[in-house]
DNA sequence: TTTTGAGTTGTTCGA
DNA sequence: GTCGAACAACTCAAA
């Protein structure tokens, strides 16, 4: 193998200078040109490279008009960094790869591994598609590789601690890539022969939703902010729904216009805000780890013996099911919550753990129902947390479930909203009420009439959760 | 193999 | 109002 050559038959014309090598760097959920490993693979094989985009309708379809709008304007922000020549086209992977790289004479695809279930089985339908093209993967999503963090004896962690302490020792080093937009020379895209034809980025879906700003310089520039303004006292801030303190990079970790390695790299000191955001980018890996090993569990109770604890159905399960949904359970930061993943599509993740405990230990429903709304309406829906984090709430998924994890829905409202400002924010009928009297409206001499009253008796489902445990 | 210590983010109750 | 203990038993991880 002759790195950093150009293959025999593919660049070649006999009695002439060798024409230039070509390779194809294929952005999945990698949409920026900073920290990029491929970027550095494919130089060492190739002239130039072409860029390439593949919207391919299996992973379009589930992702809903927010996630698809969002991909499409980090498409288009990626291409502009690219000076215009992001190859867009549509189509099967396993089919219109393979075109591509032959269009262009490439020897070698370049991408960062994907561990999700679809996209394991895409990469292994392509890799061998793409016949003597070797598809190369540099790096990954993750700061560690998901099946690489293993216990002495090779067998996967299920406790998120031991992970934790494992995860620690390997990071230590992590550096981000020095890459940027002229790494590369970026073939111009229209002088391909041949192969799928480009398509432009098509137009937003419609919206009911006010989405971040997209693209790698919103991500820098927000990320940015955040150290300067809330890294130090994330420990405490990140609890208040009330208040900016979270860097909401999850969208940008999601599409791949951060890479954690840089996140890391920022956050890396010994003060107890950095600890703690190092703590939820390793829980990101370890959820990464955890489905990896586990693909059941994105759909399945991670641990079996909880398939007969028994959840409500019917026309009453629906119904709860639907005011939870829209927010209308008469608990106001439930409430609060449920309207801002309606107009963001983003929820604080204390409020996230508050509306999931309520769902499962207060409606009785599936986990499983929540999770698929989250994902449905998420622009950082992401399986891996997405999932794990309802088993946690659950009580379904690893570590150890305490019988007694039932979030009381007032309780979290008056701790971690004291003023109240984030039920008023999202909750207009109740927006007249000052204070933290707004958590319990029907405690007040004259409630509004249009907010309804609670839907359940918390006391009283917080006991039935305990016993349907207890019964195990 | 056996043993030991521990397990993301909570709530309630009684002193 | 604050504070510590209780809330089950079990599985996981490591020694």
């Amino acid at each position: 193998m002759s790195r950093g050559l150009p293959d025999a038959g593919c660049g070649y014309l006999s009695g002439m200078a060798p024409a230039t090598s070509t390779a194809v760097v294929w952005f999945r959920r990698d949409l920026r040109v900073g920290d990029q490993p491929t970027f550095l693979a494919a130089k060492e094989r190739a002239d130039r490279a072409l860029a390439l985009f593949v919207l391919d309708p299996r992973l379009l379809e589930p992702a809903g008009p927010r996630r698809t709008a969002f991909l499409y304007r980090c498409l288009r922000a990626l291409d502009e960094q690219l000076g215009g020549r992001l190859l867009v086209v549509k189509g099967d992977p396993a089919d219109v790869v393979p075109r591509i790289a032959q269009a262009v004479g490439a020897a070698s695809v370049h991408v960062a591994a994907d561990f999700g279930p679809y996209g394991r089985e895409r990469d292994e339908a392509v890799e061998k598609a793409l016949g003597d093209v070797e598809l190369v993967r540099s790096g990954s999503p993750y700061l560690t590789e998901p099946g690489t963090i293993t216990k002495s004896d090779g067998t996967p962690y299920k406790v998120f601690t031991p992970f934790s302490k494992e995860w620690t020792k390997r990071v230590r080093d992590a550096a981000p890539a020095d890459t940027d937009a002229t790494t590369l020379t970026w073939m111009d895209p229209s002088d391909k022969d041949g192969g799928p034809r480009a398509v432009k980025v098509p137009d937003d879906p419609k919206l009911d939703a006010e989405l971040p700003e997209a693209g790698e310089q919103a991500a820098r520039e927000s990320w940015e902010a955040f150290v300067d303004e809330h890294l130090t006292d994330y420990d405490d801030t990140r609890d208040r729904p009330d208040k900016p303190g979270t860097s909401r990079m999850s969208v940008h970790l999601k599409y791949g216009t951060v890479h954690p390695r840089t996140l890391l790299a920022d956050a890396g000191g010994d003060g107890k805000g950095a600890t703690s955001y190092r703590n939820e980018l390793c829980f990101r890996d370890f959820y990464g780890h955890v489905l990896w090993w586990f693909p059941r569990s994105a759909r399945e109770n991670f641990d079996p013996k909880f398939d007969s604890i028994p959840l409500d159905s019917g026309k009453k399960a629906d119904e709860k099911f639907a005011a939870w949904q829209e927010g209308r359970t008469g608990f106001p930061a439930i409430d609060a919550a449920m309207r801002q993943l309606q107009g963001e599509a983003w929820m604080h993740n204390r409020m996230r753990m508050a509306v999931a405990s309520f769902l499962v230990k207060d409606l009785h429903l599936p986990w499983w129902w929540g999770a698929r709304h989250f994902m449905n309406l998420l622009v950082d829906g992401d399986l891996p947390s997405n999932q794990h984090g309802w088993q946690w709430a659950a009580g379904t998924g690893t570590d150890a479930a305490p019988y007694f994890r039932v979030f009381n829905p007032v309780t979290q409202g008056e701790r971690f909203d004291p003023q109240g400002d984030y039920v008023r924010r999202w909750v207009p009928e109740l927006a007249e009420i000052e204070g933290k009297k707004v958590h319990q409206p029907w405690k007040l001499p004259d409630p509004p009439s249009d907010y309804p009253e609670p839907i359940v008796d918390h006391k009283a489902e917080r006991n039935e959760a305990l016993a349907r445990f207890n019964a195990l």
